[in-house]
DNA sequence: ATTTTGTTCTACCTTTTATAGAACAATTTT
DNA sequence: AAAATTGTTCTATAAAAGGTAGAACAAAAT
């Protein structure tokens, strides 16, 4: 676990966690079926609560990218389907990109402008 | 001015407001020199707080997008400039889009699919 | 048998969010 | 000239969110 924290950011701890662990999973560094270290010791590790870590671990197993076994530990969850992406997910990155959006456009950018972006990210996280 | 406020939301009011004003921007309702309600009226009208509609104006002054001018009132900017986008605001954009892209990308979205959903969305807000 | 696990509980603290009211000086309207 | 409206500033209060702390529990692993 690679996870580096700064304490005084305006996002919240668990919120970075939650996001590092997230990038983990996106750049494969973090594989299905693989154990997140325990809460303790991952709090240990970052210097932060014991509370702080579950608390992330809870928001990525709503988000549906891990399971939580009660006296076990948490597990990293198939997420890329075979299927193809759920609906439900869809809706979701629609919800969190819609004022991203928004605020593209009033900073002008056009559609190949947000194309550039997204590619650049996807071949610095994947 | 057109806003709906859900107080209820695990989104900020001021957020709300702020989000709101700035799709009015980006869909022409509202375009440069306009002026904003007053803090004051807006409040009345949405049954917030004057204080809240403040934290939002000072908010989007703050991301460039309006002129809050002592006394008189707000004024939308010209944020669609010449010469392109700064490149303060795309910093600015790629660290929005960063954790939604690592989301997506452990989702299974691909690069068509976000163009899909990007495309989508600047045809509804524009 | 011991250690480690996630869970649950209480407790405390700071920051954020939101509301409320008052006062001020400057501007606009009447 | 008088009245109303403007954004600003100040104090105050309250609830929610974020974070830490410690203890106890039963189940699982060592």
């Amino acid at each position: 676990m690679f996870l580096q924290i700064e304490p005084y950011s305006d996002i919240p701890i668990y919120t970075q966690i939650s996001q590092q662990i997230i990038e983990g999973i996106a750049n494969k560094d973090i594989i299905p079926g693989d154990s997140l270290p325990s809460v303790r010791s991952l709090a240990a590790d970052l210097g932060v609560n014991m509370h702080t870590v579950n608390k992330s671990y809870h928001e990525l197993e709503k988000k549906g990218l891990i399971t939580i076994i009660p006296k076990i530990g948490a597990v990293v969850n198939v997420t890329r389907e075979e299927g193809g992406v759920k609906g439900e997910q869809l809706d979701h990155m629609e919800k969190m990109l819609r004022p991203v959006v928004a605020e593209g456009i009033v900073y002008g950018l056009g559609l190949s402008e947000f194309e550039l972006l997204i590619k650049r990210l996807m071949k610095t996280l994947q």
